[in-house]
DNA sequence: AATCATTTTTTAAATGATTATTTAATTTTT
DNA sequence: AAAAATTAAATAATCATTTAAAAAATGATT
């Protein structure tokens, strides 16, 4: 039934020694044989299931783009009105899973790489609109529209931000610290002058 | 007097050249040719005076980290109060000299190639640190203590986040705009619940 | 169960391209 | 003439990718 193909194996394995590989040694400083050693395979295998290396690295952000939207949408299905939306979008960034040095340093890398290959910027600009519309999305019944787009951009840039400082700590980060803060500023921006219903 | 010796004059040269270079092509990808190219010289010149690619790489982000302090420490001097203050950190890092994509994306890629150089991460250790320090002095007569870090990194974060969104933005963007938005945060953040002599 | 042909997976080694750095000479400046 | 600046060419190292062969898995036929 759930008998998976070797392909299919192969392609998971690659893809985390990928992630584990590029953390250890920078985006593209990592070579082939690196990652490849990661499972104790040599770096031809590479090659025979994804073709090349950029082709690996764009499918290992491409899985993690994935993931990430999909955990926002869990948090979506449960939250009950738009503050809780917009909590949605920091929990989903915030999520344990995203929430580590290894992640966050290989998103920064992401970033730092993106605007050179057409491949990645399209993934980026991709995941950055998702990003984007849904903010404004929930912000819509919250912020007058005057303010919307600059209140959108706050708590964007913040987001940014905070992964930006995640990837550069040695030591892990509570996520639940996070989402606190990150609830803060929410607070901070709903109850600014033009107040809401809030 | 001011006769400049040839050796500083190609320092500045290679520095600007490096900046250009590396924003066309990517902090990892750019050659030495490249770069030597962009003033019409020949990679050898820049070991002639740098000794390595490397160290040209740590010379302009030193560069860069000098005029940002230079810059910073220019507004410092003319504010008249700790919100002032505040503002100008946001001043120095939006100021038109450092608001551009080009510089923007060079300061990403520092971020991301810092991890996996002694050297270059002592300067961005350096260089976070002197903002962070700024930061809380500003904030410590504005903020009671127990609110004061939370909001320090919900700042610093966002000014981070800024600058990752100029680097990846195609077209340049207004630094008065972020000025103001910058301005607009400040003031949330000060008239939070705790409440302050503003 | 066993055999064997076929396909899939894996690897070692060869290839080819790139590029930082060094060296030795040449040009320019003093 | 001596020193400083510059370059062309040589060097050496690194890697992604290709190729050809080996090893492992598969499956049909006894």
């Amino acid at each position: 039934m759930t008998r998976k193909k070797i392909r299919d194996i192969r392609h998971e394995e690659f893809i985390v020694a990928a992630l584990e590989a590029t953390h250890k040694r920078g985006f593209h400083a990592v070579t082939m044989s690196e990652i490849a050693a990661e499972i104790g395979a040599t770096a031809a295998s590479i090659n025979y299931y994804f073709g090349s290396k950029n082709q690996l690295m764009f499918e290992t952000m491409r899985h993690l783009l994935r993931i990430l939207g999909a955990t926002h949408k869990q948090y979506l299905d449960v939250a009950l009105d738009p503050k809780d939306r917009l909590r949605a979008i920091f929990d989903a960034h915030f999520d344990p899973r995203f929430f580590t040095p290894q992640h966050c340093s290989f998103w920064v890398q992401f970033w730092s790489a993106a605007p050179y290959s057409a491949h990645l910027e399209r993934l980026h600009r991709i995941n950055q609109s998702r990003v984007k519309s849904h903010f404004r999305a929930e912000l819509a019944p919250l912020v007058p529209a005057p303010f919307r787009e600059t209140m959108r951009r706050i708590l964007q840039s913040y987001l940014d931000g905070v992964w930006l400082s995640v990837a550069q700590a040695d030591r892990d980060i509570d996520p639940r610290h996070a989402r606190q803060e990150a609830r803060a500023l929410i607070e901070l921006v709903l109850s600014a002058e033009f107040g809401g219903s809030n």
